[in-house]
DNA sequence: GGCCTGCCGCTTCTTCCTAC
DNA sequence: GTAGGAAGAAGCGGCAGGCC
């Protein structure tokens, strides 16, 4: 599935006529015919206009365009486009509560390059900037309640990137049970099985402690 | 344990399609 | 052209669930 497969950013269609249209043998935009599409001129002339200008979005590889017409549970369509270059994220913290608590690291997946920032080093309000700008989506679990409101809490940023949170899309296919369970669920192991949130914010301190030494 | 987003179910309204 | 049905949008409240 690539976004051109979709037509649920269409104001008029949902599940019910992509279904239609899909069985209508248009898979993709590109084989739009208004001839073959079973629904009415209004619908056909609202997906010509959508055509036309996601086209045009997408060559400029405008993922912000997608966002504000998919629902965003449907958001992982454009996935597939942005694959390479798409931006895995997550964030370590010295507890919960965002406004007590302060972030340790963060680390980010992008094409095949890892890339962790460590608080008090390479931890900084412009170095998550630049990473967020410069990524057409970011991915995280639960990101969108979790991580993405500690971030701006904690530095003075408003992350408008486009955000797959996976932790709905996962729910939808009956993935629940938290991160580590669902990876355990699709096949996914870890090197170190036995450490949680709560050791991370251990070590963390053990880190800062063994720095002082020195 | 605090936080809060997104989902779900429901209702109402509007728009569009299809058959006659 | 019209009527009935289908489908989607929008708004609302309640709540589950996952993060470290």
């Amino acid at each position: 599935m690539r976004i051109q497969n979709s037509y649920l950013p269409v104001s008029g269609v949902g599940e019910t006529r992509e279904q239609r249209l899909w069985e209508a043998g248009l898979y993709e935009w590109a084989e739009f015919s208004p001839k073959r599409a079973p629904v009415g001129p209004k619908t056909t002339e609202a997906i010509e206009s959508f055509i036309s200008e996601a086209s045009v979005a997408l060559d400029d590889a405008d993922t912000k365009f997608f966002q504000s017409r998919l629902p965003s549970s449907e958001l992982w369509r454009i996935y597939e486009n942005v694959r390479s270059e798409a931006l895995f994220f997550d964030i370590e913290t010295t507890g919960l509560d965002a406004r007590r608590n302060t972030i340790t690291t963060v680390s980010f997946y992008q094409g095949n390059d890892t890339t962790t920032l460590v608080r008090d080093d390479t931890l900084t309000e412009e170095s998550l900037r630049t990473m967020f700008a410069n990524a057409p989506l970011i991915i995280s679990f639960n990101g969108a309640q979790f991580d993405v409101p500690f971030i701006e809490t904690n530095y003075s940023l408003d992350i408008d990137t486009p955000h797959l949170d996976l932790r709905y899309p996962c729910k939808q296919v009956n993935l629940t049970g938290g991160l580590k369970s669902i990876e355990q669920a699709v096949g996914i192991s870890r090197d170190l099985e036995a450490v949680d949130g709560r050791d991370a914010v251990r070590l963390w301190y053990q880190y800062e402690r063994e720095n002082d030494d020195f």
